[in-house]
DNA sequence: GGCGAAATGTTTTTT
DNA sequence: ACATTTCGCC
């Protein structure tokens, strides 16, 4: 075993955490430090030292990330040992492990994971039922709700013995939230489905209710890793808590300045306690940098110090001094996104780079939009992580919905999306009869369905025939599974329920895109088909694919053969390199997010998050932001974000002139007005979740207020906004703008195909660039 | 009762 | 720019 020649290559502090085989330990590990360096030689070493594979689990944050260790390890025991590795995301291997031991929680151990949407939807039809205010019961907020007690192991039953938490939410004016989760939890439970947090919480429960199970686990993971310890919830926490407690051999590594998931229950406190949590626990940092310039490593250790909440560390690095971070002010987002595209163009141009060594980052999905229509233009190709994943487009949930039906014909969301689509004349009313009946006899709509001759939901005889002959093609697609493998099947199901045919009606380009979709998912399934015969022999089964797609991210997807520049939010970044980043979009409002700006912990992981995004940068980090953007269809003005400003200026070259003496938005109750007159401060109403805000009166008024305007001849598509009729648009026009009124069309940019026209518009002497012309209504 | 069209509502971040 | 809800017609 050449595993010594490996370990030479390691510094002393990464060494020390590789060569501690036994007992718990905790590795601090700063940006860029190398951590999946030893998180790899650690699990090669214990398996040189004769740990078996089957005994030591690894937890990621990703599956890619997973996959990418496991290559790394093949590489260096071999491929045969190190595919017996326990690798993947806690919701990856507990759902394999729930589904093995399924039987014991009484759930079939092909139970459904619903994504958000499934749970949601679900939700909002228990709410419906229950007749609450759908209004006051959100459904989003709903699910979040029960998410939060979900990963703090608050059960139904802890519900409703604890008061103080029924007492909260009466007091937040939903007194029925118990009732809703226990509804909830009921339905998920008859329809064999778990949602996210079930596969923890589940989890949980298997381990704590089965002794021996616990034990068999315990045995078998003797060796625990955990990655990115500082993203974990109660909920997993808990979990490696129990499996641990046997051996002791737990090593988590962490770093608790990049902790970015608090919103969906990670504990920071979980890093901050771990030494509390074990006897004799060993600790380790790893402080020195190897991937950026000392410019950028110093500059975010400069953001990271205003945090208060923090363990003491410091990175450092022995590499170059590099270029200094750039700053670009530009007008508007989209001037934003064609400085970005051309500084991609030129840095290629110049030094010879490929497009894939670009990253541009931003807080929010929607951000991408600008940036992909200035990348397209300039032809640079480019890749989107997370959004709208493929797996969740409308289409190719409908395609996985009727599969999911004949794995689980119990499965109550994928049959509510499908049941009468394509369009077959089961409507709203009949369907409601069916849930009421279901309800009623506790069991699945389906299994009504499967028996309306014995039950009268008083159907007139059309509608029966039209729900048997619905049961009746499941029920022959479920015998074509027995004997076909998932791409049969798939191809199969898109044929004989009429789903491409519906999809053929429609001719536009969307209507195209989607059938697209279609076909790229069945090569999917063929692949995945092919590579399980290949693998392990096995029949490709359908069962396994939806496993695989439930847990799938767009990250996980990646190839990575072809050549392009990389567009994700900040959080999905984490975790990855490149040699140029940009970090578009900071403006105060979007980033730190106007809704995370309530609570000092809430900014001070928006700091955190920044400290992420700037750390990915190994040699270049550009930091941009727009003096006005199009939010929510609306042109709003903003100003530079504080992060900006609090990067210490040595670090910084700004390529347009300093913005200077801007004011923060006040936050609700602070008390940093400064100059302004606080008689001229009103509050807003607090809508949708979103807290109240202080805003002055004086800014300019709508002259217009029409939310969307008409178009003025001809008939407008129906599934778009209708846009103004381009013909109607011309220079010199006097047209009305919603926000800045009267004003005159100077020139016009950009009409046709593509619907976002430039228009120069003068207001009172001032030229202003508009983006979208539907916003403007003609009126000589 | 069902369907298509028009109006209305909504956006932080994710497994 | 999208999805969901409501409206109005068959």
């Amino acid at each position: 075993m050449e595993i010594e020649k490996y370990i030479s290559q390691l510094n002393d502090a990464q060494r020390a955490p590789v060569l501690q085989k036994d007992g718990p330990m905790i590795v601090i590990a700063g940006a860029g430090s190398g951590k999946t360096r030893v998180l790899t030689m650690r699990i090669a070493y214990l398996m040189s030292q004769g740990v078996d594979a089957f005994n030591i689990l690894s937890l990621t944050f990703t599956n890619k990330a997973a996959r990418e260790m496991k290559q790394r390890i093949a590489g260096i025991v071999g491929n045969s040992e190190a595919k017996n590795l326990w690798m993947g995301t806690f919701h990856s291997v507990f759902a394999k492990i729930l589904r093995f031991e399924a039987d014991k929680l009484g759930f079939p151990s092909n139970f459904t994971i619903y994504d958000t949407q499934d749970s949601v939807r679900l939700i909002s039809a228990i709410i419906k039922e229950m007749q609450l205010d759908k209004d006051v019961y959100k459904p989003k907020q709903v699910l979040n709700r029960i998410s939060s007690y979900k990963n703090s192991l608050i059960t139904v039953r802890a519900y409703f013995n604890d008061q103080e938490l029924q007492e909260a939410d009466a007091m937040s004016k939903k007194p029925r939230m118990g009732d809703i989760y226990q509804n909830y939890v009921d339905r998920c439970f008859k329809a064999g489905a778990m949602d996210f947090d079930d596969l923890l919480l589940r989890t949980n429960e298997l381990l704590n209710r089965f002794p021996e199970v616990l034990a068999k686990y315990q045995e078998r993971f003797k060796y625990i890793l955990v990655d990115e310890y500082q993203d974990t919830n109660h909920s997993q926490y808990l979990i490696v808590r129990a499996l641990s407690d046997r051996y002791q051999n737990i090593c988590v590594v962490g770093d608790d300045a990049q902790s970015i998931y608090a919103f969906r229950g990670a504990n920071i406190s979980n890093i901050l306690n771990f030494q509390k949590d074990y006897d004799d626990v060993q600790m380790y940092r790893l402080e020195q940098n190897y991937r950026s310039t000392k410019n950028i490593v110093e500059a975010a250790n400069s953001i990271i110090e205003k945090n208060k909440t923090r363990l003491e560390k410091v990175v450092w690095t022995a590499n170059d001094e590099g270029h200094k971070i750039k700053v670009h002010r530009s007008l508007t987002d989209s001037e934003e996104g064609r400085f970005v595209a051309s500084t991609i163009f030129e840095e290629k141009m110049h030094n010879q780079l490929l497009n894939g060594q670009f990253a541009v980052l931003y807080r929010t999905n929607a951000q991408s939009r600008a940036i992909e229509d200035a990348l397209r233009k300039r032809d640079i190709p480019y890749r989107i992580y997370g959004g709208l994943s493929f797996y969740q487009r409308k289409e190719i949930k409908d395609v996985l919905a009727y599969l999911r039906l004949v794995i689980n014909p119990k499965d109550e969301e994928a049959l509510m999306r499908v049941i009468n689509y394509p369009a077959r004349g089961i409507g709203g009313t009949t369907v409601e009869k069916l849930t009421v009946a279901a309800n009623h006899y506790g069991r699945s709509a389906f299994e009504v369905m499967e028996n309306l001759d014995r039950i009268d939901l008083k159907l007139n005889s059309g509608t029966k025939n039209k729900l048997q002959d619905f049961v009746t093609m499941i029920k022959s697609f479920q015998v074509l599974n027995e004997t076909h493998d998932a791409f049969y099947l798939a191809e199969h199901v898109t044929k004989k329920t009429g789903l491409v045919q519906e999809l053929k009606k429609d001719a536009t380009p969307e209507g195209i895109a989607r059938i697209e979709n279609i076909e790229e998912l069945l090569n999917g399934i063929k692949d995945f088909t092919e590579g399980q015969i290949e693998v392990d022999g096995a029949r490709g089964a359908l069962s396994e694919f939806l496993e695989d797609v439930a847990l799938a991210t767009d990250l996980d997807k990646e190839t990575g053969d072809d050549d392009r520049v990389a567009l994700m939010t900040i959080h999905l970044a984490k975790g990855l390199e490149f040699p140029y980043v940009f970090v578009v979009g900071m403006e105060e409002d979007l980033f730190p997010s106007a809704m995370s700006m309530n609570t000092r912990s809430e900014l001070e992981e928006e700091r955190r998050l920044f400290y992420v995004a700037l750390t990915r940068a190994e040699k270049q980090a550009y930091l941009t932001y727009a003096q006005s953007r199009y939010r929510w269809g609306k042109l709003v003005d903003s100003e530079p974000s504080r992060f900006i400003e609090e990067i210490e200026g040595t670090f910084l070259e700004h390529l347009t002139p300093a913005d200077s003496g801007y004011r923060y938005k006040p936050m609700i109750n602070a008390d940093i007005f400064g100059d302004v007159d606080k008689s001229k401060l009103r509050q807003t109403k607090p809508v949708s979740g979103t807290p109240p805000k202080w805003v002055t009166d004086n800014e300019p008024k709508p002259d217009l207020n029409i939310r969307r305007l008409k178009p003025l001849t001809g008939k407008a598509p129906q599934s778009s906004t209708p846009a103004m009729p381009d013909s109607k648009l011309a220079q010199g026009n006097v047209v009305m703008h919603e926000r800045f009124g009267r004003g005159k069309v100077l020139n016009i940019e950009g009409i046709g195909a593509d619907k976002k026209a430039e228009i120069h518009f003068e207001v009172g002497g001032v030229k202003k660039l508009l983006l979208r012309f539907a916003k403007l209504d003609v009126i000589g």
